[in-house]
DNA sequence: CTCTATTTGATATAGTGAATAACAATTATC
DNA sequence: GATAATTGTTATTCACTATATCAAATAGAG
């Protein structure tokens, strides 16, 4: 909660900027002004650095955000058909198949005809998927989120992905 | 903080998921698993509903995100050339001469050659491009970040956008 | 059971955002 | 004064996203 007191107490001594500052501020870095209380402003540079960070760290494993939580999926909901991925991690079903041609043709998932329902394709992680997922994860937490936790501080960080679940759920 | 406290606690109660559930959740909507603590996949979806709210809102005005901190970087800093505006919000040089000439062909502000540099453009709002900023503004205050404030509490808010701003600044 | 509607994975296509290379005009530098 | 750097611009490419459409398979109504 340090972090956090810190932070919150940053916002009143915030330095003012200069009212009448028409033109007087030259060959200065231009001021943001009322941007930098925008929620969507900060929150989309966060999430540009955030996974410039992870694929700088994931570099090795060549798996973008995308790619990761497609696996991880897969792993926690093995038997699950294209659409329920899909649907839940927010992409269309058409763009997915292309996403699984890319991972299935590394041979980290397959695709297997259902016996139940042979329109559907039911995904698996491949033994490969699996080794690869597991040496992802400890990368990730290793080298990603550990970096955030201790910029922000673990219990911050923790807070911050809370707030931010919830805006995705119930905004 | 009450908000804040109420999410942090909320970490270690989280429902946990059932173990060995491989193939025991039929018709359930899939377990997102180690997924919901990424901070970078809570970010991005997040992101996008934000966006998605604020294009919402501003429908009577029709500006997007990228559009709208344009308008109000201009007001804040008027005399500033198409560069110095671009870098500063990370946007490159070639985009920002289509974004520009989209704003422009709207009347909302005008390009200016430079005396003192004739290579430079000179950005600045007209009356329209300032009158319809202002009523921007007014619009994302009542209707956006207003309803952001009562999802999060508003203390919760700025620390988020200050955690947000951290992040942008020093990872 | 048959006919129709729906679902699944797939293809094609288009729109948007973002990145790089190259260029003319202008300015800075040696 | 010759060369290098900068500014705005164009062209182009790539990644990501969204929609329409399709064949195969299933579900559902009568």
């Amino acid at each position: 909660m340090v972090v956090t007191k810190s932070l919150a107490s940053r916002v009143k001594p915030a330095r003012m900027q200069p009212k009448a500052a028409a033109e007087a501020s030259e060959d200065l870095p231009p001021n943001l002004g009322e941007l930098a209380d925008l929620l969507g402003y900060s929150l989309k540079r966060a999430q540009l650095r955030v996974f410039e960070d992870f694929l700088r760290v994931m570099t090795p494993l060549q798996l973008t955000p995308a790619q990761f939580s497609v696996l991880l999926l897969i792993e926690k909901n093995p038997g699950r058909n294209q659409t329920e991925v899909a649907s839940t991690l927010g992409i269309q079903r058409p763009n997915f198949v292309t996403m699984l041609d890319s991972l299935e043709s590394r041979g980290l998932c397959v695709r297997l005809r259902s016996a139940s329902d042979r329109r559907s394709h039911v995904l698996m992680l491949t033994d490969k998927g699996r080794a690869t997922l597991m040496r992802a994860k400890k990368l990730v937490a290793a080298k990603h989120e550990a970096r955030l936790s201790e910029l922000l501080g673990e219990s911050n960080r923790v807070v911050l992905v809370q707030m931010l679940a919830k805006i995705a759920r119930e905004l």
